[in-house]
DNA sequence: AACATGATAAACT
DNA sequence: GTTTATCATGTTC
C-alpha cells in the first residue's frame, strides 16, 4: 500500500488539497477488520477565517486542539448527539484547516458494512454522507486524533485520479449559520458519482 | 442554545 | 415518485 506522505497534508491550501483527496482510498483496521473506500466528496473548512470552521477566529478549545497539530491526523467529532463526522487535520502546526469528508464509494469490507448500517444489500447511502460513511466504517470518537500514518486510520493513494471536467465545485452543506462563508464553493465532489451525498446532476 | 446529519413519515405531484 | 416536516440524541460553549 501506498500510503499518503505528511508533506501532502502539510500543503497550506487546503482548499486545493480537498480536491486532491478525491479518487484516495480511506481505510479502517477495527478488530483485525479491514473496511475501506475511495473519497468521492470533500469540503474544506479554512481554519480562522472562516465562519463555518470550529476554528473560527483562532478558537482553541478541547475539542479543537487536534486541528493545530500539523497535518495528518484524524479530527472526528459527534454532531447532533448522534453522528461521527471524520475530518482530515492539514497545513503546517498551528493552523487549524481541516477536510470534512463526506462521502466514499465502498471497497473492502463491504459485508462489515453492510451490518454496521443495519442494511442486507448495497444501496449509495451506505456511504453517501458524511455520518453515513462514518458509521459504515466504524468511525467513532475513539478515532480521534489518530495518526493518518498508522495503522487503525489511513489514506492510501490508489492511483486514481480525477480529471477536472470530473470534478464539481459548489457550496458548502449544512452550514447556512455561516453566513457569507456559507456560499463559499469549497465543496468537491465526482460529477455522477452516486455516493456523492446531496443533489445529483 | 446551537450544532459541518440521517431516517422516517406524511403530504403532495 | 418526490418534496417537506419532524425527531432522535449528546457534546460544546
Amino acid at each position: 500500500m501506498a500510503k499518503l506522505p505528511y508533506a501532502f497534508y502539510q500543503q497550506l491550501e487546503v482548499t486545493q488539497l480537498a480536491e486532491c483527496l478525491l479518487g484516495k482510498k480511506l481505510c479502517t483496521l477495527i478488530d483485525g477488520k479491514l473496511t475501506s473506500g475511495i473519497v468521492v466528496e470533500t469540503e474544506a473548512y479554512r481554519g480562522p477565517e472562516d465562519k463555518a470552521s470550529h476554528a473560527f477566529g483562532g478558537r482553541f478549545t478541547e475539542r479543537t486542539r487536534v486541528m493545530y497539530e500539523p497535518g495528518g491526523l484524524s479530527y472526528v467529532y459527534l454532531c447532533y448527539g448522534i453522528h461521527s463526522l471524520f475530518n482530515v487535520v492539514t497545513a503546517p502546526a498551528g493552523m487549524p484547516h481541516a477536510v470534512l469528508v463526506r462521502g466514499l464509494e465502498p471497497l473492502d469490507g463491504l459485508d462489515l458494512m453492510l451490518k454496521r448500517r443495519n442494511m442486507s444489500f448495497l444501496k449509495p447511502n451506505l456511504t453517501a454522507g458524511p455520518g453515513a460513511l462514518s458509521k459504515a466504517l466504524g468511525i467513532d470518537r475513539q478515532l480521534n486524533a489518530k495518526d493518518l500514518g498508522g495503522d487503525e486510520i489511513w489514506i492510501e493513494d490508489v492511483g486514481i485520479g480525477y480529471a477536472a471536467n470530473e470534478i464539481v465545485a459548489g457550496p458548502r452543506i449544512g452550514v447556512d449559520y455561516a453566513g457569507e462563508d456559507a456560499l463559499l464553493p469549497w465543496r468537491y465532489y465526482v460529477k455522477g458519482n452516486s455516493f456523492v451525498s446531496k443533489p445529483h446532476l
